[in-house]
RNA sequence: GGGUGGUUAGUUCAGAGGAAGAACGCUUCCUUGACGCGGAAGAGGUCGCAGGUUCGAGUCCUGCACCACCCA
């Protein structure tokens, strides 16, 4: 069959061709794993995004990554799965609809637990499509009939297995401990969900007097509200400064109660006086030192951050602020405070609501990770794993290795409620993964299943393979577990990343990916981080309204090296946006003049031309250099090649150079000599530029007929175009000779501020010694080329230098000396001054070169090639000079 | 305090031992029948600083300065 003669609009325009191919490629099953194939498995899972979200640009970039593998992946013939969902972040998504209720007057707590929890799920059937449907508007191939979410039911039992397991080996426990509390979300978070950051504050110098009444010490602290929980003063066991008074008492300020003076290596003594108060219920390093030396703890401020009644009638029900205002007043007026001074320490935010976080004590659960970390380490030494970029192993292993126990039950209503049942009777807990009905213990009625839920990321770090059916031994499972590649973002190496590992090498037995490859952060073009507070975001959809989704991907591609920030701006979307066009007006030219060339003919190799051998040579090297960055992860590499060859090498010299053939000026024979060339180089380009820009490829190739209705990846990747007469690589190309001549000539002409359409009368080429046959036989094969591309009304060879004509400018090529007959008038002058500019230069490298071919110690020890390139080198520099003197001189006279 | 990156053209970044590269921006010229959303030609860099290794150092080593991020 015959392309379909397609024709195309002036300019490319976005809107009408993507939702067509998105619907084409998902009813035609494109995007459908294949449990049982035959091919390899190339699996991928998505990183969920939360089900409140919606698309910002980090999605954007994560899922261009994605999608450009899995499409790359399916057309070198790989069964590629990409498995779509979403997890139900559990405070974002009950914070939205408790906000929602609150604006409705009702609280989740008049609702009660049940009804809220419906509630949710409700707000989650109408919204939580939103973000699957945009990353579709991106083009992501995910396999949609195997769409996940966290909550559902295979995956919550999944969660329960976890649970469970866990718990009986030990893994989890539950205790109370000092934990991360957010006042405001009224939930413990783990420790990753802190975010520090420095804050100005003061740093309080308190007197606490000895009992004895012999004095007193003092003591720094940056939270003098807390001095209501104090239960002792410590000195590391060290600090000379304080020998002698570790046994005694003091008397803790305001309060008056008596606590010791003890001794404790955790004491900085570089901090404040060397001194620091105790308070065991507000600290997690004062926890540590009350549980060593058995302090008892005192619980000033309650969960919602204000003063409890521990905290005497003074302080109770006062908030943070205004009971260090009350302490401070306090401590002043009882001369108590020896002086303050301006202290920057960090403070812990919560990173769902940002209010300042509160050490608490409280009753959590947790796992014990030390022992789930070791075999995450080997996994990734011995190579099971590779983390791409390699940079990244670094900071994963100096996590792992200092990991600290994860805090995993959360005081909210909306997640995995945690299966633990406690019994009313004997009090003993039971951990099932079904609902039980009675204690396992005493065989009691009387249970109730604990309260809290579990962190969201316990139940994302099984999503590997709960995804794929686990705990049930599925086909999907068998056939796509470990999954092939992972693409994330660094922020959640920790988060995710790491317990993802931990978790699948645990209960799978095997690494949950082979790789990982991290990318960066996007940040808007002044490097900030896009948020909606500093009003720099970028919405992903508003550039695909705008300018298109594949303008948006070619974008986000090509700014992708590995380890390293992407700073993102309308302008570089609007470049790419302009290359869309390029390609597409590219394609109209060749489309306007290949019609009834049966795809994947091949030319007739006797009328091949110079820049036909060349573009084909050209096609082969950039597939093979594609298809190899894409292999190594190199998005950004790939999506430049792919860029530098259809604008600067397809388009600015082979369409150019085709020109005069496809208007039947060479003949019939090179008029369809040329057609077959430029279909199989446009069959190839697009093909090549499909995972990147799928949507305008695959309506430029319908237009064009290549697939003879077979889709892109039905077709799959292009294979190496052979020529019996191929140019071995490494042998340069004869083209380059004709591209330095032409430029030569352009640049001439420039000098002389010739007019682009004013025709030079002669170009002459004196050909040096060296360079004689090859491009002689160039240059005299491609006159009418030369004539076209340069405008000179004659291109000659010349043997001889022979006098220079009145009205000639010359310059030094590789090959030889290029004179170009301009016009009578040529302003001596000027080019006087350009030669001798050029003869300055020369003289230059001709001096640099003497002196190192004058440096026995180089010629002795640097490698033979590069001796004699840098002999071959002088000798085409004193040429050079040789010949622009000459001209000199003939100027001259 | 510990760690990890970074410092190359006006800007954003490639380059990881043999004569400094791209994109965008900038300057000049040009409506040539795919594209003015275009073409041609240019200008622009003691590769953070100081030492060292080497015949030769953006490139390797050491120190320093500054910036960014992560972890305490």
């Amino acid at each position: 069959m015959a392309p379909s003669k397609g024709t195309l609009d002036k300019t490319y325009d976005p809107a009408p061709i993507e939702g067509k191919w998105y619907q084409a490629w998902n009813k035609r099953g494109l995007f459908k794993g294949i449990a049982n194939s035959e091919k390899p498995h190339f699996s991928v899972v998505i990183p969920p995004p939360n089900v409140t979200g919606s698309l910002h640009m980090g999605h954007a970039l994560n899922n261009t990554l994605q999608d450009i593998s899995c499409r790359f992946m399916r057309m070198t013939g790989f069964n590629v799965l990409w498995l779509p969902g979403t997890d139900h972040a559990g405070i974002a998504t009950q914070n939205v609809v408790e906000r929602s209720l609150a604006s409705e007057g009702v609280s989740r707590h008049e609702l009660g637990r049940e009804k809220f929890i419906e509630k949710v799920w409700e707000w989650k059937k109408e919204y939580g499509d939103r973000i699957i449907n945009q990353l579709k508007r991106l083009g992501a191939s995910c396999d949609w009939e195997r769409e996940r979410f966290t909550m559902d039911e295979g995956l919550s039992r999944a969660v329960r297995a976890v649970f469970v397991r866990l718990y009986k080996e030990n893994l989890i426990y539950k205790g109370s401990y000092i934990v991360n509390w957010c006042p405001r979300c009224l939930t413990a978070l783990s420790d990753l969900e802190v975010e520090h950051r420095d804050e100005r504050g003061t740093l309080f110098y308190v007197r606490y007097p000895f009992v004895d009444g012999s004095g007193y010490v003092t003591v720094a602290t940056t939270r003098p509200e807390t001095i209501l929980g104090d239960v002792a003063v410590a000195v590391h066991p060290r600090d000379e400064r304080h020998w002698g008074i570790a046994g005694k008492e003091a008397v803790v300020p305001v309060t008056d109660r008596i606590v010791p003076i003890i001794e404790d290596t955790m004491v900085d003594p570089g901090f404040g006086t060397g001194l620091v108060k105790i308070t065991p219920a507000h600290d997690p390093n004062d926890f540590l030192v009350g549980q060593r030396h058995g302090l008892e703890t005192i619980q000033v401020i309650d969960e919602k951050g204000f003063m409890s009644p521990e905290a005497g009638p003074l302080f109770e029900g006062l908030d943070s602020v205004e009971a260090r205002k009350k302490m401070v007043s306090l401590l002043k007026e009882k001369g108590l405070l020896e002086r303050t001074e301006e202290h920057d320490h960090a403070i812990g935010h919560c990173y769902r609501c940002g209010t300042v976080i509160e050490p608490y004590l409280s009753e959590q659960w947790f796992v014990k990770m030390a022992p789930l970390a070791a075999p995450g380490i080997e996994a990734v030494r011995d190579g099971r794993i590779r983390i791409i970029p390699e940079q990244w192993v670094g900071t994963y292993n100096n996590w792992m290795e200092n990991i600290r126990d994860w805090c995993i039950s959360r005081q909210l209503w909306w997640g995995h409620r945690i299966p633990a049942w406690y019994c009313d009777d004997c009090g003993h807990v039971t951990v099932s993964e079904v609902d039980p009905d009675r204690c396992e213990c005493c065989g009691g009625g009387n249970i109730h299943q604990d309260e809290d839920v579990l962190d969201t990321w316990f139940s994302s770090a099984l999503w590997p393979f709960s995804t794929l059916g686990w705990p049930d031994d599925t086909e999907d499972l068998r056939t796509f577990y470990p999954t092939s590649l992972l693409v994330t973002g660094f922020d959640i190496l920790f988060f995710w990343v790491a317990r993802m590992i931990m978790m699948g090498l645990k209960f799978m037995g095997k690494e949950p990916f082979s790789e990982t490859y991290i990318h960066a952060l996007v940040r808007d073009e002044q490097g900030q981080k896009m948020s909606k507070s500093k009003g720099n975001v970028i919405d992903p959809l508003e550039i695909i309204d705008k300018y298109g989704a594949d303008s948006l991907r070619m974008t986000l591609a090509s700014l992708t090296v590995q380890g390293r920030d992407i700073f993102l701006s309308p302008e570089r979307i609007e470049s790419n946006r302009l290359f869309m066009n390029k390609i597409w007006n590219a394609s109209k030219l060749a489309l306007a003049n290949i019609e009834g060339v049966v795809p994947g003919s091949l030319p007739d190799e006797r009328h091949l031309r110079i820049h036909d051998r060349w573009i084909i040579r050209r096609v082969n090297e950039v597939n093979a250099q594609v298809r190899s960055d894409l292999e190594g992860y190199f998005y950004g590499e790939a999506a430049k090649a792919l860029y530098q060859f259809v604008w600067s090498e397809l388009c600015d010299w082979y369409l150019e150079m085709a020109k005069p053939a496809l208007r039947g000026l060479e003949g019939d024979r090179r008029q369809e000599t040329t057609r077959t060339v430029m279909a199989l180089v446009f069959d190839s380009t697009i093909r090549m530029l499909h995972p990147f820009i799928p949507f305008l490829t695959e309506e430029l190739w319908d237009t064009f007929g290549f697939g003879e209705g077979a889709l892109i990846e039905e077709k799959g990747w292009p294979g190496i175009l052979s020529l019996r007469e191929a140019l071995a690589p490494g042998i340069p190309d004869p083209m380059e000779v004709f591209q330095e001549l032409v430029r030569s000539i352009r640049n001439l002409r420039a000098e002389a501020g010739l007019h682009p359409r004013q025709e030079a009368l002669e170009a002459r080429v004196v050909l040096s010694d060296g360079a004689a046959g090859e491009a002689g036989e160039v240059i005299g094969s491609n006159a009418d080329l030369l004539r076209l591309l340069c405008r000179v009304r004659e291109v000659s060879l010349s043997e001889d230098q022979g006098r220079r004509t009145l009205g000639t400018m010359m310059s030094v090529a590789s090959f030889g000396e290029v004179s170009l007959f301009v016009n009578q008038n040529l302003d001596r002058g000027a080019e006087m001054a350009r030669l001798s500019a050029e003869l300055e230069r020369a003289r230059k490298d001709l001096s640099r070169s003497m002196g190192k071919l004058g440096d026995p110690s180089f010629l002795s020890r640097a490698p033979g090639d590069i001796v004699e390139q840098e002999r071959q080198r002088l000798s085409e520099t004193e040429d050079k000079i040789r010949v622009i003197e000459r001209n000199m001189r003939n100027l001259s006279e």
